[in-house]
DNA sequence: GTGAAAGATGAAGTTCACTTGAGGTCAAGG
DNA sequence: CCTTGACCTCAAGTGAACTTCATCTTTCAC
C-alpha cells in the first residue's frame, strides 16, 4: 500500500513543479492541502492530476486565473472523474486551433513580405494589426487584453 | 515635399506605437533620434521601418534583446536596404515553423488525451515536458527555463 | 533524543515590456 | 504675448508567474 498523503516535496518531485510554485498555486486557490499536526501540507494524490491540469493549461497559454475558473467548474463534493477532466481539456482544443491558425496566417504574410522586403506600414500584411486580439502566445496581454478599439488603433 | 523629420507624435500615429514605448525602445537601443534645439526627438523616416521590424518581431515572440541583436547586424553607415530587411525577416521563418509544429504536436496529444481523459503524469503525452525547451510562446521562462534534469523529474 | 533535511511564513525580488505620474519645457496658433 | 497641447526626464508602478530570503518549526532516521 502506498502512503495516503504526499508531502509538498513528494508532489514537487512527482509533478516537476517547485514547492514554491505549489504554495503559490495554493495561494491562488488552484490546489488545496490538508495540514499535518505540525502545520505541514499533506496532499491527496488527486492533487497530482490537478497540478498536471494546471501545468498543461499553462503551457497552452492560459492565465492562472482562467485555469482557476475552469477548475471551479469541477464537482464540489467528489473527486473528479476522467469524464470531468475530459470536459475541461476539450475546451482547449478551440484555443489551440485558433492559435495555430493565427501563426499560419502570420507565416504566410511573412512569406509574401520576404518577397518584397518591405515591412511597409501602409501595405504590409504583417503590419496589419487587425487580428492582434487573436494573438499568439502565452502572454495574457495577447489572449484577452485590450478591447478592439484599443487594438485596432494601435492604441 | 514632405517634412524631413518626424516628431515622436508623428511616429506614434504612423506606427501605432505609443510615445512612451518609443522612448522605451530608444532606451533599449532599438531606435534612435536626433534632437531639436529644444531637446525634442526628431526622427528620420527610416525609423518607421525599424519600428515596424521591432513590432513584428515582437509579435513573433522575440524579446527586445533578441530584436536588438538582430538590428545590430544591420549595416552601420548606410540606411538599410530592402535586402537587409529581407535577410532579417527570413530568420523568423524557422522560428515560426517551429512554433507551429510545437502547437500542432500539442494539439494532437490533446486529441489522444481527450480520448482517455487521463492527464496522467506517467503516461500522458501532454504531460511529457521533453520539448519544453522548444516552447511555445513569448515567455522567456519557456524559451530558456529549466535544465533538463529538473524538467525530466516531472514525469 | 537529536541533528540534518524538509517545511512553514511573509515580504521582497525577478523578468518583460511597457505605462503612469510628477514636475517642468517647447512650439505654434490666435 | 499667451495659452494650450505636445514633449521632456526620471522614478515608480503594472501584472503574470514565480523565486528568493530570512527566520523559525517539524519530521524522521539513526
Amino acid at each position: 500500500m502506498v502512503e495516503r498523503y504526499l508531502t509538498i516535496g513528494d508532489v514537487a518531485r512527482r509533478s516537476g513543479v517547485a514547492p514554491s510554485a505549489l504554495r503559490f498555486y495554493e495561494q491562488r486557490g488552484l490546489i488545496a492541502a490538508e495540514r499535518s499536526g505540525g502545520n505541514q501540507r499533506r496532499y491527496e494524490r488527486t492533487v497530482l492530476r490537478r497540478v498536471a491540469f494546471v501545468r498543461t493549461a499553462s503551457r497552452l497559454g492560459l492565465t492562472l486565473e482562467q485555469i482557476g475558473d475552469a477548475l471551479a467548474t469541477l464537482p464540489d463534493g467528489r473527486t473528479p472523474t476522467a469524464a470531468d477532466w475530459r470536459r475541461l481539456s476539450r475546451s482547449w482544443r478551440g484555443l489551440l486551433d485558433e492559435r495555430i491558425a493565427t501563426l499560419e496566417r502570420l507565416r504566410d504574410d511573412l512569406d509574401s513580405c520576404i518577397g518584397c522586403g518591405c515591412l511597409s506600414l501602409d501595405r504590409c500584411a504583417l503590419q496589419n494589426p487587425d487580428d492582434r486580439a487573436a494573438a499568439l502566445g502565452p502572454g495574457p496581454r495577447y489572449l484577452e487584453g485590450d478591447d478592439p478599439s484599443d487594438v485596432g488603433a494601435g492604441r
